[in-house]
DNA sequence: CCTCACGAGTTGAACGTTCAAATCGGACAA
DNA sequence: TTGTCCGATTTGAACGTTCAACTCGTGAGG
């Protein structure tokens, strides 16, 4: 049926009025204001849509509106040339959510990541998006002083540090993650409950760090001494790690601020003869492959959550609304492994979860079949 | 300088136009066919340009010309909730590439990743893409055809199984891979060479394993009792792996069909107390996460240049150019680390190259100062 | 009976660009 | 001189939608 050679025509808001009889205002009352519709011309009008099969055109109603309906999204605002692994999956959370809203995500990458506005204002400058969603944000952050001073709508997952009367934003409750995996940790018999930080002074790790304090007070089992802590990039990290885990010694736990720490946590304890779960409970946060890979429980970000919240924040700011009093924060919840089960009988690190749930490049036949 | 409570009106053609005393037909030539003006213009006009940073308007554009400059990808054609490590890279390659290119990438999620076709419908009734790149094409996908019928163009990463009269496609060269792998594990003095792959019949892995095949013919050291199969759900792996490592022995080494495979025969190997490079040589393929955090050697895709040539036959595609007479193959490079060095004192992987790797989450500031 | 308000629907214009055709002024050949 | 061609530039129209203003008919209120 389709015409050799040439795309098929599309159907236009003028092709639905004409098969309706009626005007191409009308149609288009009928897709954006039905309440202003008489009920018989919507049937109608409705009925010739979906024969059609019309959709209207983007590009136009952009272009008339002077308002484009996708937002923009920086790739690689770490500076790195791929996404992190919550990231990843935020992108496709945020583009199935932005697709409820009818809306579009467009990628984009900077050259220099500590000097992003230059491509921020060109894609604002092609009109082909209404705002941006910021991740990755950072002290000095460059990003959310510009936007607001050229009155770009934006949210921000992840608190906007240096602009406390921004509030568009959503963002992990660590304190209140922590507390839940230390909670968690308790009821599954572990303890003492130790715990493996950041250097004080990132407001991230200090918020996260608050969560194992006040949880461990509140069961009555707090211990300032079993806490130590490592920078995330592990410089030194071995002898800080076996002090440690003497300290907490067998039966009890150790929580970490980030998966990264609970994989060499995992590392040592493997090393000098003990294993995650049966010796020593084990708990990391973000629940990244490694996390799965290695059956480490973890804390999971509520990553759906957080682009709706932020989606809706965005529409709000477009319409001009008056931005919420304050950004949103969301709990994460345990996701349940090995490395917090006493009774585990599996030794070594389950090599099945790893595969299943790491899809192993763009392959994607799974060599299954004779 | 902004004025308050309305954006900053943005320059459009006429404005450029109005400024440089010549019409909106010549500043719309200056920036698409600047072989048709006279020189003088053409610098008098893009002085304006330059001083009123004039951007044309791509909706306007898209609009007139019945055409998208964004292409679209579809996020989650594994069924996953996510990207796959090698996806997640090729995204932001593919986002870097079509700048170059002055265009945009929108991505977009279907529900049901066995039944996309309406989801690229959608998008493409939107006007909004003038064709797509497709991922982790599969046998049976329903997705090439559906394109074709329609004449959308679009290209894919990652062969065509089922259309060998397409062409558009790139993808990595299994067989040179795992050869220029092997080579490099013979050049490190390993030997013997075995071979962990998936069972016959999947393209990819046949691919891969006639690699390992040729290479140790053509270094006179094949053994073809040196192979064995595990799916990467890795069912029932544990004595597959025991048996392989015992037959290649220590002194030799194992090249592996996917870093997933790589990473569970590491895991074997510790557990039986060989330790990976020393004892025994470990190569995976794809330069995942694991293979970086577990200091495995692993084969990296040259993904920048397949973005890029997709990117080019995609163009050439809606151009109507003649596609190429095949498809591209790109050979990957050896990413050498510990699991292939022999001389290696680092007993327990690093934890240091994993966290310089691993990005965590949305997290970005570094708990480093105090 | 007249006025006014209101619901329902229509019409002209505009968004910013590019296509297609028209214009203009030389240069050149007959 | 005249006609023709050509490069350089301009002009009218169109892409598909929505905004803003308008028309038309009906019913309520005075």
């Amino acid at each position: 049926m389709t015409i050799r050679g040439k795309r098929p025509q599309r159907a236009t808001l003028v092709d639905v009025a004409l098969a309706a009889h009626v005007s191409r205002q009308t149609v288009s009352n009928v897709m954006n204001n039905p309440g202003k519709v008489a009920p018989r011309t919507l049937a109608k009008v409705r009925g010739e849509i979906e024969r059609l099969s019309f959709q209207p055109n983007l590009a136009a109603r952009a272009l008339r509106q002077r308002k484009a309906n996708a937002l923009g999204i920086e790739l690689n605002a770490t500076g790195h040339r791929r996404l992190g692994n919550i990231q990843d999956s935020f992108l496709v959370e945020l583009t199935i959510t932005a697709r409820e809203q009818d809306a579009h995500v467009i990628t984009f990458a900077v050259e220099d990541y500590l000097d992003p506005i230059g491509e921020y204002e060109r894609l604002l400058a092609t009109q082909m998006v209404a705002g941006f969603v910021l991740t990755n944000t950072r002290h000095e952050d460059p990003r959310p002083g510009w936007l607001r001073e050229h009155d770009v709508p934006f949210v921000s997952f992840g608190r906007v540090w240096d602009d406390p009367s921004f509030t568009s934003w959503a963002d992990v409750d660590g304190k209140a993650g922590i507390a839940r995996g230390v909670r968690h940790l308790a009821d599954q018999g572990y303890g003492p409950i130790g715990y493996l930080g950041w250097p004080h002074g990132s407001p991230v790790g200090d918020d996260r760090r608050s969560g194992w304090v006040s949880a461990t007070k509140k069961l009555g089992m707090h211990d300032r001494a079993l806490q130590d802590v490592i920078p995330q990039d592990m410089t030194d990290a071995g002898k800080t790690l076996r002090s440690l885990i003497d300290r907490v010694g067998v039966g009890g736990a150790i929580v970490c601020v980030s998966d990264t720490l609970a994989v060499a946590v995992h590392q040592a304890l493997l090393d000098i003869g003990l294993i995650p779960g049966i010796d020593i409970g084990l708990m990391g946060f973000d629940d990244d492959d490694f996390a799965q890979a290695f059956g480490l429980t973890s804390l999971r970000q509520p990553l759906r959550e957080i682009a709706k919240t932020l989606l809706l924040s965005l529409t709000a700011a477009e319409s001009g609304a008056v931005a919420a009093s304050q950004g949103a924060v969301f709990e994460p919840t345990v996701i349940p492994r090995r490395s917090t089960d006493r009774t585990s009988t599996n030794r070594s690190p389950s090599a099945h979860e790893h595969a299943i749930t790491h899809t192993a490049g763009n392959r994607t036949d799974d060599g299954g079949s004779s």
